[in-house]
DNA sequence: ACGATATACCTCGCAACCGATGTATCAATA
DNA sequence: TATTGATACATCGGTTGCGAGGTATATCGT
């Protein structure tokens, strides 16, 4: 997932760490706050598999920046976990998110929706948080407060991410 | 998360690593599965830490099973990271579903609420996903559909879980 | 008789994540 | 003048997570 945003970040334009830092804090930090000793190995990560180079520069501001650009290979690299995302990219929100907000890095209509229909395929299925052995639970045959809220919130999200995928899908095939 | 998980479920009632390994799948597994090579190790290092005790039995239809068994200090701890929960188990909702899935086993309505209080302060701030500069952008102010649709997403459980989050502390309060 | 499936547990090695800590420079503030 | 805070990068050790593989037993269908 950090991955992913390192190399959608990348993508549009070469960026120092600091910098690649702040933007992926305020994508996903709210939610997951990401921490300098996972960003520095992940670019090195990435760098090792020549998916990124770096060029040192004076700093702008203080000490001396490792500006970062993605390789040829980095940028298909990025095009393919788009296109063929990780079942875990699919099924985890926080994943899924990071998937949707590169998405347009992919340049064919085809391609974005096919990558819709996945996570549609998947909100379609009956799953439920809680069952009566195979049979999922509605929230108003749950007595606790608590796991009833899991299920109503969940219900809500549902619907209307499944509202936004039916119709950006429709404007897609369009 | 799954540390929690495997507490709260062993608080209601002693369970075997597989039966754990169901019942944990059924809570969380269409959203992040979980690896046996995970629970094992997980099962252990809560042994370890004195949090819960195993007994062999025979295998009522193969191989013998471990029931395990939450000790007291083992009962003290699901209480704890209940009642104090890490502030990635507010902000992120896997793990914030987690913690309402077993939220009821805390017996104090008041300390219930406060959970509850705690994730509802961090929906009420005023957070994105993306910003111009420190202005959090709404979903009309972008061109990428695909980044509208994370904001159109975010919104409506967002909207959906206020609203039952005041419900529920309005009638926990009395 | 054989293979598939379910039950039931486990280890190994690698990858990822994170808190603590360290090193520098520069600007603003007290 | 001192200290805080922002910029900018990095390592270390510990923990967690996971895929691949291994070991058994029992059941059921073919």
């Amino acid at each position: 997932m950090l991955e992913l945003a390192i190399l959608g970040f990348l993508y549009d334009t070469p960026l120092h760490g600091y910098e690649l830092r702040k933007r992926i804090s305020a994508l996903t930090g709210h939610v997951k706050p990401v921490a300098e000793s996972t960003l520095y190995p992940a670019i090195k990560r990435l760098e090792k598999a020549d998916l990124l180079a770096r060029a040192t520069e004076p700093g702008a501001v203080a000490a001396p920046r490792h500006v970062l650009t993605l390789t040829e290979a980095g940028r298909r690299e990025l095009r393919h976990r788009l296109a063929e995302p990780d079942p875990r990219d699919i099924s985890d929100e926080n994943r899924w998110f990071t998937v949707l907000a590169f998405l347009r890095h992919l340049d064919d209509a085809a391609a974005q929706s096919a990558v819709l229909r996945r996570r549609l395929a998947f909100l379609e299925e009956p799953a439920s948080f809680f069952y009566d052995g195979d049979r999922p639970l509605r929230a108003e045959e749950l007595d606790d407060p608590f796991r009833r809220g899991i299920l109503t919130i969940a219900r809500a999200t549902s619907r209307a991410e499944l509202t936004w995928l039916r119709e950006t899908i429709a404007s897609l095939g369009g």
